[in-house]
DNA sequence: GTTGTGACATCGC
DNA sequence: CGCGATGCCACAA
């Protein structure tokens, strides 16, 4: 059903997390794997494993992410804003920064996503 | 102590 | 290209 997990020492992932999306350039926008990829395994943690849930803790820690965070920049891989209560407004920061969905409310990714922090441009 | 439930990604049909 | 199955844990009530 729900596979779920927790990193060894949420509190730290936590902040890693929030501190990767601190740095989300606007109107521009990150996916969850992605984050996950930047950040690497925590140590202790299995690659496979990380790379199955590693998505699941950037959820998690977004959940609880201070207001000032660019949060309505994470979507998931398919460029879609997750299903939960929220969802309407961050869809509408989105586009009040540029961003365009198409018409089956997704974004372009090749367009904007971002490609990280050592991205050259667009 | 038991039960319900969570910001995902990837693969197969 | 869309939909369904799979991965297999911790915490709050």
């Amino acid at each position: 059903m729900s596979p779920f997990s927790r990193p060894p020492n949420p509190q730290v992932f936590q902040a890693q997390v929030w501190e990767v999306v601190r740095s989300i350039p606007a109107g521009r926008v990150y996916t969850y794997g992605q984050i996950a990829a930047q950040l690497g395994p925590p140590p202790g943690v299995e690659e496979s494993r990380y790379r199955a849930f590693g998505a699941r803790w950037v959820g998690s820690a977004l959940a609880a992410c201070p207001d000032s965070l660019p949060w309505q920049r994470v979507v998931n891989a398919q460029g879609k804003i997750s299903p939960r209560p929220g969802a309407d407004l961050q869809a509408a920061l989105l586009e009040a920064e540029g961003i365009i969905f198409d018409s089956q409310g997704r974004i372009d990714l090749q367009r904007y996503g971002w490609r990280g922090p050592e991205s050259q441009g667009p």
